[in-house]
RNA sequence: GGGCGGGUAGCUCAGUUGGGAGAGCACUGGCUUUACAAGCCAGGGGUCACAGGUUCAAGCCCUGUUCCGCCUACCA
């Protein structure tokens, strides 16, 4: 109290006095906690995509989260019986990646550790670390119900998991499979299609020339960017309707280099316009070279290692990276006369999202979510408008990419994750797919089991995120209650990732979609469009910026600024507008104080209040502004809703009621 | 190759049944007006990318062109 009184000396607002004070007050008079639904109040319900631990809060975070509480607490004065439920992810690879930094300050690997220790420290650092976001997101006064906070971890979402990939595996949704998959060799695991960034980059096409064995006189020349894996060449293949192959089809071609014989196949696979129309076939480095390996029954060779460093089958070519393996190969092809020649070529090369290492394809044996069936009533709950995008426009994405689906490789070489829930039995071979770690084999009784070591894919787990956190596989009170979920709020960029597979394992285990609107928040750009990065330099930290200017304000030029559209731009500039407001309605209320000082509401009885014009104006201005508001958070329009209450306030308010106010004290 | 979004004031962008061209910032001029100079008052500024079409009427609907951005695809 008195240091409010202190403030309300100042003419300038001080936020920090007063938005710390009252996210206390809330706390403290638990105002946030959701409760048992007595009177069979309406439910609105979202969960909050969880933050990675590892991330500390960004401008994005800042805007996903001010979206969300600001229908939250604009449902909560609706009358909803409203939950808003906060967590937070563990992010797989990601975190995998700072407790391996962090030992290797003590000149540590993982492997010198051990898989328990390594687990041990990574869970010490989210005891440390993992909470800093929500402390963040609490100084920028979000209304969730903190009694509920969900990690993908705990026991129950653990448990859930367990149940999910079980169930799914024993309808045969779950397989495990030799499959060229995507390779981090700096991350050492595998990747789903949509965890590889493609870049179009500048690359040679190599033509080289490979002889045939009937006669050295003859030779077919194959074009390839990536000449190092010709090592791994088991056959060349070539257009059945391709005229200049055809005396070819069914004899051997000698592989430079190797020696080895490569069988000259026919398949409809290669392009007779490309290149030379002959294609050297590496079944175990190239996804379409592994399918017609299929079809040929084809030989598999594998040339490299978990780290992309080239093994025994690369010969004399052993332990190099695929750059220097490249360089080498080339310069024997040319010191003995197979590189015909070398042209200049543009194409894309995967990158991994979590570390920008150029991917390998790789065969190896993984598990697979088999997709198609899972994602067909995903698709119908959109079309039907079950569950609708907006702005609209999102859904045609969600459709481009459920249409075309693969199936979806869901295992991943960490430590850091729900462990895959499959033993095998040493002794004799059997598999144990279980809810429960068994102690011995099912089949022959050995003790002799080990757990599968591979962790789940993180998005699994975030992919039950909206039926887990409510306490599915148990039938809770909170699942009969708010699922399925009023809202999700997310960005485009993880439309894929998480807001698919979400529909898909909500509407297989819940039978029912998780979210009935998914607003698609725009990202956050600097002021002239580029994205924000700390090497850059143009970051906006939004901690920084409630210190400057107070929470009120960023929230406001948030909102005031969330557009449907792709992109927006911000800047300081822009957060000093609304820091303005903030101090304006700062200044109009000290003005009104003045002028109420013998005003007590309690005395004042309704039917001999007078009104003036100016008094019925304002009025009628303010109910066409809550109107506004309501209709515009209604739609999503959470510009149109800021800025009606801007000027309300600004226009209406103080530059006009309130200089009435004041004239009418001169007249009187 | 396929798809999507966008080109409106100097800048960032609104503009949802087709009829008024708008906001914030920036700019110009004037204000020690008793809540606020982070403010008040007044003001300048746009061939709504381009070309056609529909209509009494087009920023908005249709067709084409062009420029930017993004997503996606196994052409080696």
């Amino acid at each position: 109290m008195e240091k409010q009184q202190q403030s309300q000396l100042q003419s300038v607002y001080n936020p920090k006095i007063v938005e710390d004070h009252w996210y206390q007050f809330w706390l403290e008079n638990d105002l946030f906690t959701a409760r048992e639904n007595k009177d069979k109040r309406k439910n609105y319900s979202i969960v909050m995509p969880p933050p990675n631990i590892t991330g500390s809060l960004h401008i994005g975070h800042a805007l996903n989260n001010t979206l969300q509480d600001i229908i939250i607490r604009w449902k909560r004065m609706q009358g909803y019986n409203v939950l808003w439920l906060p967590g937070t992810d563990h992010a797989g690879i990601a975190t995998q990646n700072v407790v391996e930094r962090e030992i290797a300050k003590e000149g540590k690997t993982r492997y010198d550790l051990g898989r328990e220790e390594f687990t041990k420290r990574a869970w010490q650092w989210r005891e440390k670390y993992g909470s800093n976001i929500l402390n963040q997101l609490k100084k920028m006064g979000c209304s969730c119900d903190w009694s509920r906070l969900r990690f993908t971890l705990d026991e129950g979402l653990s448990k859930a998991v367990r149940k999910v990939f079980v169930t799914l595996y024993q309808e045969g949704l779950i397989y495990r499979s030799n499959y060229v998959i995507n390779w981090c060799p700096r991350c050492k695991t595998a990747l789903a299609d949509i965890e590889v960034e493609q870049r179009e980059e500048n690359a040679k096409l190599y033509y080289v020339i490979y002889p045939l064995k009937e006669s050295v006189e003859e030779t077919i020349v194959v074009a390839t960017t990536r000449p190092e894996t010709m090592l791994g060449d088991t056959a060349i293949a070539v257009n059945p309707k391709d005229k200049r192959y055809e005396k070819y089809i069914g004899k051997i071609a000698i592989l430079p280099l190797v020696g080895r014989e490569l069988p000259i196949v026919a398949d409809d696979y290669v392009d007779p316009e490309f290149g030379t129309g002959a294609v050297k076939i590496t079944p175990a480095h190239d996804l379409n070279d592994f399918e017609l390996g299929k079809r040929h029954k084809l030989e598999e060779i594998n040339i490299l290692n978990d780290d992309g460093t080239t093994n025994q089958n690369a010969g004399e070519y052993i332990n190099m990276t695929a750059l220097e393996c490249r360089k080498k190969v080339l310069e024997d092809l040319k010191d003995k006369g197979y590189l015909k020649k070398v042209e200049n070529y543009k194409h894309s090369i995967g990158h991994c999202y979590r570390c920008d290492t150029v991917i390998e394809p790789y065969l190896s044996k993984q598990w697979f979510v088999k997709i198609k069936d899972l994602a067909k009533p995903a698709i119908d709950a959109v079309e039907s408008n079950e569950t609708s995008f907006i702005p609209k426009r999102w859904s045609k994405v969600y459709f481009e990419w459920m249409y075309n689906i693969r199936d979806w490789c869901i295992s991943r070489q960490l430590w850091w994750g729900h462990r895959i829930p499959v033993w095998y039995c040493k002794d004799c071979g059997e598999m144990m797919v279980r809810m429960e770690d068994p102690s011995e084999c099912s089949k022959c009784h050995s003790k002799n089991i080990v757990q599968d070591k591979d962790v789940l894919d993180t998005w699994f787990s975030s992919a039950l995120w909206p039926f887990s956190t409510l306490g599915w596989p148990e039938q809770t009170p909170d699942l009969e209650e708010f699922y399925p979920t009023s809202l999700l709020v997310t960005g485009f960029d993880i439309i894929f990732f998480w807001v698919a597979r979400m529909m898909m394992m909500g509407i297989k285990f819940r039978g029912d979609i998780p979210f009935e609107k998914v607003f698609i928040n725009p990202l956050i750009k600097d002021i002239e469009g580029k994205k924000m990065s700390k090497s850059k330099g143009n970051v906006i930290d939004p901690l920084l910026m409630i210190d400057q200017y107070g929470a009120d304000a960023l929230r406001m030029t948030l909102a005031a600024l969330t557009i449907q559209a792709n992109y927006i731009r911000l800047s300081k500039d822009k957060i000093e507008t609304f820091r303005n407001f903030t101090n304006k309605i700062w200044n109009v209320s000290r003005f009104s104080l003045t002028h109420l000082e013998e005003f007590n509401p309690q005395e004042v009885k309704k039917e001999n209040l007078e009104f003036s014009l100016f008094d019925e104006w304002i009025l009628n201005q303010l109910n066409q502004t809550i109107k506004k508001v309501s209709d515009s958070l209604q739609n999503f329009k959470f510009s149109d809703a800021a800025m009606a209450i801007y000027e309300f306030t600004w226009n209406y308010f103080c530059d006009w009621y309130s200089k009435e106010l004041i004239l009418a004290k001169f007249i009187s």
